[in-house]
DNA sequence: GTAACCAGTAACCATTAGTTAACCGATAAC
DNA sequence: GTTATCGGTTAACTAATGGTTACTGGTTAC
């Protein structure tokens, strides 16, 4: 009984850190970008790279998620003084964080692909 | 050259996995609803109890996702010969292997909570 | 006989998420 | 002087998400 409601006590407060973790990485695109500043952290990332790359989103959206990823501590923003200016994205030391996650997905992802074909 | 090639085409490989991934697992509630049913393998899981755990979710949204999940083979839906009728879901093999992504969204939502207190 | 439980569905509406296209000023290359 | 690049912004739009209320039909408890 001790046992069960300290089981339910547990579930809940997972379910609480899963839906606190999606109000921040959630949504189509901040996860892809995490990645991709993941996977290419020794080099200079300016937004039309990032656009480049990240296939498929608009200048809207990336302005839109990076702000959303700077304000949460996981990205920053450096305007370089280059002409023409280019900005800068990187991600913090607590961005790291995120790979974790990025990783099971890319697992899963790839694991699925295979197995419906 | 040949290495960041490869590299390249990798990081576009990954970007597309988590595509893939969010396509099935993606918004709101699916996850939470995964990790519920992870929770609570060996019981019946009705459509009430697990309205009544995953807080805050309504009967509609509850139907739409289980369905969706029924389709992807990741859940089974059974009707129950009870009075009156009941309805339960369950985790199928395939279910279990999105175990990973739901515990490195908690370990990250738990993390991020004491980070920001 | 009336109220409540279960597993939803239907209709309607509001909000949020995301797309598309045009545009901005500054600078540099031709 | 025209075109291109950079890092965006703005407006107008559609699609997806989500909430609310009401309803179904069969059954049981009071």
């Amino acid at each position: 009984m001790e046992i069960s409601i300290k089981q339910e006590a547990t579930c809940e407060q997972e379910l609480v850190a899963i839906r606190d973790s999606l109000e921040i990485l959630g949504g189509k695109w901040k996860l892809r970008i995490m990645r991709y500043l993941n996977n290419h952290i020794d080099e200079k990332n300016t937004f039309k790279k990032i656009q480049r790359e990240v296939e498929g989103i608009s200048a809207k959206m990336l302005s839109k998620e990076l702000r959303e990823l700077e304000i949460n501590l996981l990205v920053t923003r450096t305007v370089m003084d280059t002409r023409p200016i280019t900005v800068n994205y990187a991600m913090t030391e607590y961005g790291l964080s995120v790979f974790p996650v990025t990783e099971t997905l890319v697992e899963w992802g790839l694991n699925h692909r295979e197995k419906i074909k």
